[in-house]
DNA sequence: ATCGCTGCAAAAGTTTTGCAGTCGC
DNA sequence: GCGACTGCAAAACTTTTGCAGCGAT
């Protein structure tokens, strides 16, 4: 599934369209025409974009991303075709709480994320964690979870820290 | 904090503005005062029409329902009484997938749901299998979650059956 | 009487859609 | 060449905001 991913990472530093990295313009070519879907320079871009961020983008800065290797793109066709990766199972979809919605690459190792309300830090979380949970509510309710992905905000560790101590020295 | 939920659940048939419910409205007044907010027929309404739903409803939802007994009332107070609430901690905010958010009544037992994705059934899920998990972030990352409700996605036990039923009778 | 709250209208922001033209296969 | 896909523009939709005036305390 996820060499793209890899090939992604090895391009990180590369800002040419697609010049240093024709292996991973051919992967996604491949995989996209192996599930029936036109490899066109857009969609190509849209994985490259999520494969480069390794992490979750919201679909604008997938389109501002692409759209500097791609100027002609338009941010109707990102969503378009984020419709389409999300139908094939190559992107997940999230809401991180800011405002829009965020994409990311369907990697094999699930995952999930920890978003501070305080500063905004975003870390991720084992599936570990979360597997029982959808065991039990497999035998208990019947209910087969098919959300890949989960968003828990709260206030991390540091800011926890840093109010504590501010508690703690000047308490107002 | 919620005798609002059983007296809200009281006049769940009644439909005139306040008079049958007078004890209603003057819990939800006092509970607004005691806050330091004041009762305005708008905010009191809100909350009505939350007590009145017993479960989620979005904000076009309260919109419609506040309406019915106080039509000059504007889509935009609801936002912000719904800000104020949810500042104030009597509501929640959640986001069930349909494009808007979902606001509930905050009550005593935390719960969150199971959305079918096939059948749109909505049920609840209790806390405990949650809890665990809440704990468990807090001793081994430090995160303190303060998610209140968490919506999971997936096919219900009666949707599988379904499926498994088609699938077994006439796979295609 | 004060000032918080509301109604109205307009704006901001995200996402969708119709249509004509283009380009991958 | 065919049909899927894209660009463009406009619309649909949720949510926010500025401002003048009303009304709860």
């Amino acid at each position: 599934l996820n060499h793209l991913n890899q090939a992604a990472r090895m391009t990180q530093h590369t800002s040419a369209p697609t010049s240093r990295a024709p292996d991973l313009h051919r992967a996604i070519t491949d995989r996209l025409r192996s599930l029936g879907l036109r490899a066109t320079p857009q969609r190509v871009l849209v994985l490259a974009a999520l494969g480069d961020a390794h992490g979750h983008l919201r679909a604008d800065e997938i389109m501002r991303w692409v759209a500097e290797r791609y100027p002609t793109v338009n941010l109707a066709t990102i969503y378009r075709t984020l419709d389409t990766l999300l139908a094939a199972g190559l992107v997940t979809q999230t809401d991180l709480g800011a405002g829009a919605a965020s994409f990311e690459l369907t990697g094999e190792t699930r995952h999930h994320h920890l978003v501070c309300e305080r500063c905004g830090a975003v870390t991720e979380m084992d599936d570990a964690l979360v597997a029982s949970l959808r065991e039990r509510l497999l035998c208990d309710a019947g209910f087969r979870v098919s959300t890949t992905h989960l968003a828990l905000f709260g206030i991390c560790r540091a800011c926890q820290e840093r109010e504590h101590g501010l508690l703690g020295a000047a308490q107002e």
